[in-house]
Order: C-alpha cells, then structure tokens, then sequence
RNA sequence: GCCGGAGUGGCGAAAUUGGUAUACGCACCAGACUCAAAAUCUGGCGAGGUCAAACUCAUGUCGGUUCGAGUCCGACCUCCGGCACCA
C-alpha cells in the first residue's frame, strides 16, 4: 500500500489479480446456497453509457454483497449483438457488420473490466455466433412443430422509396425515418410465433411474481396482453341467414344498441353487398379510412366517420331491428371487427350517434338513494332525449324488457348465459396482445430455419442441420432483404427430396434472441442442446434481474412467454424466469444552455464518457457516487462535483486504514475477558454493530444510497475516534480494527477495488474473496447504553431527559415531569394526561 | 381522457408499526495552514426572530382523525411516466 490513493494503480493491480485467480467464476456442484445475480445484456453499440454502468454497478454491489454473505454467486455477461446498427453501418460505411460487433464487444468488454464489475467471464455469450444463435433457430423448430410458429399475409409499415419493411418506431407519423417517403401498409407473408396461446397465463401468472416486480412494469404488461372479459352476441341479418357477431364488455347495455357498427376491412361486407347499389360507395368509403388511419400518427384520435350499409341487423333480445353501419372506429383486429353501438353508454358511440342524429336510447340508470331513484323516474324521459355525454357507469338496468330493474353486474352474468343457452351468444375473454412477427427483412439476424421446395411447400430445417449460418457477407444496399440476394445462401436443395428449393431469407427479430439468453449462461458451451435442464435448474431462476424499465413489456413479456414455451418442453420447471426485478432510473445530464436535465446522449451532446470518469476520478469513485447519489430507481442527476465527494470519501477512509495499518497488521490483537473497553471504544463499536445491522438490512431493499450514507457516518466516527496507532491500548486497537474492517468489507460491493486494497494492508494478503466474510451484527453490542428520551408537552419538543435503554414508564414519566424546563412550562397548568413510549418519548398534555 | 408514481433545505436525498423532520453528501460561508492560491483540516449552514437565547413557522394546498401526522383519511393543485378509438 502506498501512503496516497493512486486509482489507476491500485484498480489496475487488482483487476489482473481478479482475472489471473479467475475470482468471480461460478462453479456448478457448489453446496452452497446458489444466488443468481442478472444485468440486462447490453447491445454492443460500441461505448458504455453511464446507463449501462449504473447497471452493472447496482448488480455489481448486489453480487459482491451475496458472495460475502457465502452464496454461490452466478454473475455473467454477454451481448445482444444482431440487430440494426450493424447493418446501417454496413450500408453506410461499406463495413462487415461482423467485424464492426466483434470489435465494439471487444472494446465495450474492456470498458467493462476497467470498471471492474466481477463477471464471470468464462461464461460470456454473444447473440450472432453460430454456436448461439443454432438455437434459436432450435427453438423456432420446436415452436414449428406444435404451431406456435407460423406463417400469414400480414401487414407491414412499407417504405416504397426503398424497397424494405420498417418497425412501427421507423415509421411513425406515416413517415420513413430514413428517406422521408410516404409509408405504405403492404401485405407480406411474415413469420409469427403464437404468443396469444399463452396470454392468460401471462396475466394470469402475474400473481407469482406481483411482489417482486415493480408495480408499473406489471400494470403495463397487464395493459398489453389487454384482458378483457365480456360476451359475443351475435345479430341476426334481416333478409339474410348470415349474421354479425358482435363483442361488447357490456351486454346489459344491449336494449340501447342503436347500430351495429363494423370496420370497413370487415369480411361480411362484401358478401352482404352483393348487388347493392351502395357498393361502390362503401368500399370507396373503406378505402379512405384505410388510408386515414395509416396516415394519423399513433397518437391522434380522429373524428368519428361512417356510413350507413342500409343492412338491417336484428338484435336478438329485443327482436329490434337496428341498422349496420361502417364506421371508422371499428378495428378488425379487435374482438371480432364489429360492435353494437350504445350511445347512452360509450363516448365513442355517442359521439357517432351525434354525429348522425342517431337516437340515443338510456337503459342503465344510477342506482340511488329510494327517493332519488323517485325523482329520477320523472326526469328520465328529459334525459333520455338531451344526454349532455354517455353514461359509462354500471348501474341498474331501465327499458330493458324483463331485464329491467336488474343491477348491470348481475345482468352482464345472466344475459351472457342466456345468450348462450339460445344459441346467439356466450361469455367470452378477448386479448388485446397479438401474435408476435418476428421476420426481418434483414441480414444482421438469425435466419429462419425454413426451407420452400418446389415439390414439398414449406420444408423445416432438419435439427441436424442446425445451425443455418449466415453468409460472410451480402449486398447492404439498404432495400429489400439482403440474404435474397446471395444465392449460395438461397438455393439449396430440399432437405426432403433433395430437389430444387429456396431458403426463407428472414431473420428474426432480435428479441428472439434476448428471450432466453439468461439460460444459456447457466450451460453456455453446451453443443447438443440449448442448455442442459439439470444445470440450468442448479441456477435458475434468475433471483434479481436489473436493467432499464423501456422494457417493462417487449422483452419482459417475450421472456416470460419463452420460459412458460420451454416449461412446456419440459426444460425448465417453473412458469416465471426472474423472481426480483429491479427497474433502475435513468442517468439524467443538463443539456448545455438549458436547465433541462435528459437522458445522456449524443444527439443532445450530453453524454459522459465512462473512460474518461474512470481516468479522471477512478472507477472506485465513479462506481460509488453512482450508487450513493439517488435511490436505485430514480432518475440519477450526474453532478462531477458529487464524484469529488466520492473521492474525497474513499482517500479519507484510505488515509485512516494507511495510519493503522502498521498496528492492525502487525499484531494480532483479540479481545478477551480482560481487555478494556473505554466509553469511546464501547461507542465505536456500537456505531460498527448498528450500521453493519442498518447496511445489511438495507441491502435487502437494495437502498444503496442508504447504505453508502451508513459507510460514511461509519468513516466520521471512526474519525472522530481519539486514539494514537501507536500507543492504543488493546480495547482501542481492537475498536478499530472491527469498525475498519468492517467498513472495508462493506464498502467492497461499493468500491471493490480499493476495498481489496485495504483489506490486504489490513494484514490479509490472501484478498478479500478468500477470506473475508461479510460482518455480523452483535445486538447487544449495538444496543445504547443510555437514551436520549425526547419531551414534549401537547406535541411540542421541549427537553430532553436522559435514561438507561431498561427505564420503567413510570420512572420515565417521573423524569419527565420533574425536569426543570417542563416544570416551568406546566406550571399553572392541569396535567390532563402523561403519555409515555417506552424507550421512545414522553408527551405531557396540558390544558 | 384513463391508469400508475411522486411533491421534504440552494441541490441529490434521509426518516421501523404515526413518536426528536432535514441523517449522509453536494454547493455555500467562516476559520486554520500558505507569500498567495489550490488541496487539506476545523466549524457553521431550513425560514423568521435575537447580541445570544427564548419563541414562532416550515415536508405541494385546504380540511379531518390523534396526546402526537412527512407518514393515516377526504378534497384539490402541480409535476413526471405509461396507455390511448380495444367495444
């Protein structure tokens, strides 16, 4: 150890010790308690953010933490890399996007060990290697084989000027990000995997996990799968033995449906408009909303719009004949394309309805107090007619044949089961999540496992032939699909017949790969299978995951539906992959000549570079102020001067373990019965055992900010300690050896580096991994020896007594009311009443 | 519009079951050291009030429950985030 604190130095020291002892690899067959430990695998765009490294330094802490507390610790890394930015780089810059990924991986892994986050590194997966992404395609196969994955016409955001499909963030406001063309919705075959099987396993299964995971991750989830219990009804068509089902959350509302409305893409159209001299008409119609709504920005609502068929439509509990019209707010990819429409109870209907002077009909009713109820009956007529806006309540139902006078809630229940036993309806779940697209038109991904043979159709890749490799390179012209354009790819021959055939030339969406990644750290070289079930169950599942919360739905809902996909495969044994989520906030910077504090970035120039923190302060410290500036899950202003505070932390604790040094590691100093304690020593020592208590607590809750402050109110009582290294007595000695060392051993998850540091100048040159344990909190020790007793009179503080931590209420109240200050407060006054908290305070009340 | 979350010093933030509000840090101020500055160390630091104290007021606003409210209840305001024609 050298007197001053060189970072650089000492993190340099460490780093190649950590790797030449392979300190952080987690080893299978470990009797100890397993502990797995996740960061969301980043992609590898070339440079950390400090995004990235507030996640690696939260899981760091974590891990740290668990390893001194004795757990077998799995700690692994890996990277996302297929993906869009290789290919743009390649069609801009002529570069091959596999040597533009291999060399960002290599240098965003440097960046990772100079931070010094303990991964195990023998472990480190990356998505575009064939040894990985064989089992994707692995898993396509098997999705394959029971029809989860399957092919439809389906539309995409097209951009015509290029030639190629965009993502729904590409296209937005109906615009190519790139070219700025037009954006045209095309119908093209696109491979899908069957996540809506699973849809209510994946609200349902929120319940195992409604503790863990933050609630706003789960309520979007819930959001997305959009579970919605209701009823199909189905309308009979006057003149006609078709009819039009309808889905509606509130079939107690039915007696007011005015219209059946349906959306223009609706397949019954054509066929009821055979010979209609309304066709024309209608389908011009359609084509229009069509073409509006792919030109509206996602945002935007636009008016409401439609237009009457003239088709009567009959409603099957009122035998009512009402009309079916085509209206713009109708979705076909939603229940089932066509609604009854309530203007009494939905806004949209009512806007509709007011639109067309459609009647507005009432039929559910507040339920009130009886002579409300009374004054309403006389007003209803009134209302029915001149409704300012619709009334969304439940209620009781009115004008509803021999359903009136029924609350909605019982109604909803009774009209759905008779629906059903008349044969014209029955209670329904519908989902609001759809099957998700995974085909690219793209090279950087990993390719569809599809074969198309001329003579036998659509051709699975047999296992065997796994994995399907992607070429070295294509064509990056920026349109169409590049591996359609490299024909030693494309043609081959049918793995069936060994005829001619193609190649399917999608690759797939890279939250495939991202879906199941965590499982393969557990197995990662394993060459048969994508992990062996008996070593990913040593492990898994994940016990705290950590990364941003922009993917509180894409990827935590892929995953979870993988891991419910591979129980069913019988690999793994539970529906849910990660027990503890923690979602972190992000790390904010001002944007230069604003007050506005944003997420870091180039475009905004903002950003700070990770390097040259580590340069400029050490990564010990910029690990430290990280953690210790905000809660976990809040936003993170990033302040430099809040980093000085870190350094001037660590160089002060650094300072007091080179003053003790000596003393500590040259004697072997213990306490037994006979040494003595001074106050002051007892006092250090209570702090040590109250704070590796508060620390140890708050690591459970993942407080880091909380814990950092304990380490440093730790660090100013051991400075305030008046004891020369030289001549303490052994109770001194042996104080501060427990409050340092502790200290070092806690700040280790923190600041690992110099925590090792110090430890090995504390006299353990074996490093902290080998030897040290986390600290043990001794209550007794951390009890106070006498309490500062608050007293108040009416609420208000007004003195202090001191007492032993055994003081009876009744010599506490006693205290209370002969203390000098209060006397003179009360006095004159009735003492109505004494409260006293035992070992809290004493509140005397007067009048 | 709907649904979540949050409002505490100049700033980031603390505060077991309701029990001493503002821990810890940043910034700032003063002092020591220095020819001087930086660094470092020591002290101060919610607002008003006072030589100092006493005291008064303060956790978005207004009300309530309680001996006692940042914490519980009701109404409202503001900010942030998500969703958005989902029948």
């Amino acid at each position: 150890m050298d007197e001053k604190y060189f970072p650089e130095k000492i993190e340099q020291k460490w780093q190649q010790r950590w790797n030449e002892s392979r300190a952080f690899e987690a080893k299978s067959d470990d009797p100890r308690p397993k502990f797995y430990c996740l960061e969301m695998l980043p992609y590898p765009s070339g440079f950390l953010h400090m995004g990235h490294v507030r996640n690696y330094s939260i899981g760091d802490a974590l891990a740290w933490y668990k390893r001194l507390q004795g757990f077998n610790v799995l700690h692994p890394i890996g990277w996302d890399s297929f993906g869009q930015p290789a290919e743009q780089a390649a069609i801009k810059r002529g570069v091959n996007p596999r040597d533009w990924t291999e060399e960002n991986i290599a240098h965003m892994r440097g960046q990772m060990q100079r931070l010094g986050i303990s991964y195990d590194w023998s472990r480190e997966i990356a998505a575009h290697r064939p040894e990985y992404y064989k089992w994707d395609q692995w898993f396509f196969l098997k999705m394959h084989e029971r029809g989860l994955a399957y092919k439809k016409k389906s539309p995409v955001n097209w951009c015509p000027k290029e030639g190629t499909v965009l993502s729904n963030e590409q296209s937005s406001g109906g615009i190519c990000w790139r070219c700025g063309a037009a954006v045209e919705k095309r119908d093209l075959e696109q491979w899908f995997l069957r996540i809506t099987e699973y849809a209510e396993q994946l609200v349902a299964d929120i319940k195992q996990i409604e503790n863990t995971w933050p609630e706003k991750v789960l309520k979007r989830q819930r959001d997305w799968v959009g579970r919605s219990e209701g009823a199909y009804v189905d309308f009979g068509i006057k003149d006609s033995d078709q009819k039009v089902r309808v889905f509606t959350t509130r079939i107690d509302t039915i007696y007011g449906a005015n219209a059946i409305a349906i959306s223009a893409e609706h397949p019954l159209l054509a066929d009821l408009l055979q010979g209609s001299s309304l066709k024309n008409d209608i389908e011009a119609f359609a084509k229009k909303v069509k073409a509006e709504a792919a030109a509206r920005s996602r945002e935007e609502e636009g008016p409401k719009d439609g237009m009457n068929t003239g088709i009567l439509a009959i409603n099957p509990f009122s035998g009512e004949l009402v009309p079916v019209w085509v209206a713009n707010y109708v979705l076909m990819e939603y229940g089932t394309g066509a609604l009854m429409s309530v203007p009494a109870h939905d806004d949209r209907d009512f806007e509709f309805a007011q639109k067309y002077s459609l009647p507005v009909r009432r039929v559910i009713e507040r339920v009130s107090h009886e002579q409300e109820s009374i004054a309403h009956d006389e007003a209803r007529e009134d209302q029915s007619l001149a409704m300012p806006h619709a009334f969304t309540e439940y209620g009781i139902l009115v004008n509803s044949g021999d359903w009136s006078g029924k609350l909605s809630t019982v109604a909803m229940k009774e009209m759905a089961s008779y629906a059903a036993e008349h044969g014209f309806g029955e209670a329904a779940v519908t989902y609001r999540i759809r099957d998700w697209g995974v085909s690219r038109q793209r090279f950087w991904g990993a390719p569809v496992p599809i074969v198309y043979c001329e003579e036998c159709g659509t051709v699975p890749v047999p296992y065997d032939q796994l994995p399907v490799v992607l070429p070295p390179s294509a064509e990056f012209t920026g349109t169409g699909a590049p591996l359609a354009g490299v024909s030693e790819f494309v043609n081959i021959n049918c793995p069936k017949c060994n005829g001619r055939a193609k190649r399917e030339t999608d690759t797939m969406d890279t939250f495939v790969d991202s879906s199941w990644y965590f499982f393969r750290y557990c197995d990662p070289r394993n060459a048969t299978v994508p992990f062996d079930p008996a070593i990913a169950a040593e492990w898994t599942p994940v016990d705290q995951y950590i990364g941003g919360d922009s993917h509180a739905v894409m990827h935590l809902i892929y995953t979870r539906f993988w891991t419910k996909f591979m129980r069913d495969l019988g690999l793994v044994s539970f529906d849910e992959p990660v027990k503890r989520l923690l979602t972190q906030g992000m790390v904010t910077n001002r944007v230069e000549g604003t007050d506005d504090w944003k997420a870091m970035s180039k475009s905004l120039g903002n950003g700070v570079d990770p390097d040259e923190m580590i340069a400029a302060f050490g990564a010990d410290a910029a690990r430290l102020f990280i953690l210790f500036a905000a809660p976990v899950e809040n936003e993170l202003r990033w302040l430099e001067s809040g980093i000085e505070g870190a350094v001037r932390f660590i160089r002060r604790a650094y300072t007091m373990v080179w003053r003790w040094h000596d003393r500590l590691a040259s004697s072997d100093v213990d306490h037994d019965a006979s040494t003595e304690f001074s106050p002051a020593a007892r006092a250090l020592r209570r702090k040590t055992h109250q704070t590796i208590a508060k620390i140890t607590n708050d690591f459970e809750g993942l407080h880091l900010n909380t814990i950092v402050a304990a380490l440093m109110e730790l660090f100013n009582e051991l400075s305030n300690f008046d004891a020369n290294p030289a001549t303490a007595p052994a109770g001194d000695v042996f104080a501060v050896r427990e409050a340092l060392e502790s200290l070092v051993i806690m700040l280790a998850p923190f600041s690992p580096h110099v925590a090792e540091e110090m430890w090995e100048s504390l006299g353990h040159s074996r490093g902290l991994l080998n030897s040290a344990r986390w600290p043990q909190s001794d209550a007794d020790l951390a009890r106070r020896e006498e309490l500062e007793i608050p007293i108040q009179v009416n609420g208000k503080l007004r003195s202090h007594v001191f007492a032993l931590p055994e003081v009876s209420e009744d010599e506490l109240r006693a205290a209370a009311l002969e203390d000098e200050k209060i006397r003179s407060i009360i006095e004159g006054h009735e003492v109505v009443k004494v409260i006293v908290v035992p070992r809290r305070l004493v509140n005397v009340v007067i009048k």
